[in-house]
DNA sequence: CTGTTAGCGCCTTCAA
DNA sequence: TTGAAGGCGCTAACAG
């Protein structure tokens, strides 16, 4: 005899409990649901025994009786690399979302099924995403995390959110912060609060749309001024390691071909910017100045000028609009900019140290 | 008319593509799942029907048949207060428990589903707690989130895995810090280093085990020292605002009576106390050191003396052992310690200025 | 190689 | 107030 694991019985289903409370399943399905017509005497029967049992119903056959799960997906991308320590790192971007998400659900019947996609493995990506919507009655979609055709298809199946993702996808509603008037506010202050002229770029990866209208935006700005340049741009991928393989590209160039200030399409890279840079022995902001996107958690503890994009308020809105639409499939296509705000530290050259 | 919403098709089953490529459903299962036996020609067929129509097996059907949902659950326990505004935390310990799931996860086929249930409310609780059981194959729970009695039963239905937890449920595994440990060496850094003799308490909420070992443990370890005494115990509940009370407790005693430190049962306890001592004039370590535990992101970044708990690992470890005793359920019971450590920052007196 | 069929556990009319 | 029965979409024998 093996040392058997713990005593766990065979799936106890309303026949067990009908079985026993001598009734039939449908009296027992109206105990459990708390409906009437059931007689006082019976109703306690059924209910002590279903206490005994310890029964309740099982969930996948109530998805398939009811044709509704009451589950919605939230699909993030997950931008570490698979070696990353994932230990140091603070709260993102998705946790973020995920945080305005949960508070949407807080008060409602529906639970949430989360599922990370790594973007080093385009292949399984599209499996695990089929697996997930199988699952949900619709779902919140992070940023550029799925190829639009797949997107397409998907939203042919059930209703689809996109978050700070594109907002023309003609099948989905939308939500997104005001990246445009972020950037432009950064540049002008850059510009005219500290004489910045030389500008270098960390970009974020051209497929997320949020990183897409970043770069517009940046250089739409910076056009705007006439002795204003940009300089270079690296081309990152939204992880901190991109803003450390950044600066070691400006370092290796000559020291007059150095940037006065650099501006990172997320945090994360910023973070790592200012963490490669200091590491070199160059003084941020002094040296030169780094800023952000985003507003996580860390950037304020780090003294970094970012812009602030509602991420939280963005994830909660557009849980709210999916539950919304899972009430009435025949709502209009909603699509909306949320605000954004420049958070002035001291990474840009205000205030006094870093 | 109404402007009706998206194209969203009528879901597409098994049956229809099997009538649109006049085949059997059994053939069409074959295929979707690259099962051999089909002929290539009619695999095509099947495979162009199932890309024009978009289709994707149904999970609740699929979960039925298969009698195995391959969700697992995550729950955990949310202590903001309603009125929290919670753009403003960092992160917690249950979301480094989440990303050491999710790193548990990234190569299997299983998806998570988590649920937050929220202390200030028992009784919706109960229902939420199995509204999720009934949708998984197997769950963590973090903390003292599930009430004794509702464990127990739970357990008897579906494999749990507990995380920071009581290790001694006879039906569960278990994967807790050394709590006790870490308070020792908490303690004895305190009195040795910094001749710290009147300890003042900011404990958890007793349903809390971990909450409870701690407490336990801070006593132990003082009355070890013969002219170190406990002078306080603030009764708090894990979320920052119990530090501010219980500054406020403190501040409102005579001068004489307060203490040389603050203990708390977690971090986020102790950086609510930094912030409502340095609101009141205050210096801290000068003139009252505070120590917490946990070890959450902030901490490192505003220099407070803690133990570090391997937070991450638990989530890894304990979704690990989950999915192995869900491959095979007769393993036997496993309950484990992960060693913690204490980390010395300037909260407690230690280098410079915090 | 392909099709038929019996469940999986529950909800929900419809009859009694 | 109760019970019988069909169906939700899919998987996996089992037959052909």
């Amino acid at each position: 005899m093996q040392p058997s694991g713990f005593p766990v019985s065979q799936a106890i289903t309303l026949y067990d409990v009908a079985r026993e409370a001598g009734v039939s399943i449908a009296t027992v399905s109206r105990v459990t649901h708390n409906q009437g017509g059931v007689r006082p005497g019976t109703r306690q029967r059924v209910l002590d025994v279903i206490e005994a049992l310890g029964y309740f119903p099982d969930g996948a056959a109530q998805s398939m009786a009811r044709q509704r799960k009451e589950v919605i997906g939230l699909l993030g991308m997950d931008s570490r690399s698979p070696e990353t320590d994932l230990e140091e790192e603070g709260m993102l971007f998705g946790d973020m979302v995920q945080r305005g998400v949960e508070w949407a659900l807080r008060d409602s019947e529906w639970s949430l099924l989360i599922s990370l996609v790594h973007n080093y493995d385009p292949a399984g990506a599209f499996r695990r995403i089929q697996k997930i919507a199988a699952k949900v009655d619709g779902m919140l979609v992070i940023e550029g995390t799925v190829v639009a055709n797949l997107l397409e298809r998907l939203a042919a199946r059930i209703p689809i959110v996109l978050i700070a993702g594109s907002t023309d996808e003609p099948h989905a509603d939308a939500f997104s912060a005001d990246n445009r008037g972020g950037t432009a506010a950064l540049v002008q202050h850059l510009v005219s609060e500290h004489g910045v002229r030389r500008v270098y770029e960390i970009a974020g990866p051209p497929e997320a749309p949020d990183a897409r209208v970043r770069h517009a935006a940046l250089h739409e700005a910076v056009a705007g001024y006439d002795s204003v340049t940009v300089t270079g741009t690296f081309q990152g991928w939204f992880a901190a390691v991109s803003g450390q393989l950044a600066v070691q590209e400006i370092l290796s160039r000559p020291r007059a071909d150095r940037p006065d200030a650099i501006v990172c399409a997320n945090d994360q890279m910023a973070l790592g910017a200012i963490g490669a840079l200091e590491a070199a022995g160059l003084r941020v902001p002094a040296d030169i100045a780094v800023v952000g996107f985003d507003d996580v958690y860390s950037a304020a503890l780090l003294g970094l000028t970012t812009v602030r994009q509602p991420m939280r308020l963005m994830g909660e809105r557009a849980c709210s609009r999916l539950l919304q639409r899972l009430e009435d499939p025949s709502l209009a296509r909603h699509a909306e900019y949320l605000p954004t705000r420049l958070i002035v530290r001291q990474s840009c050259g205000c205030g006094s140290r870093l």
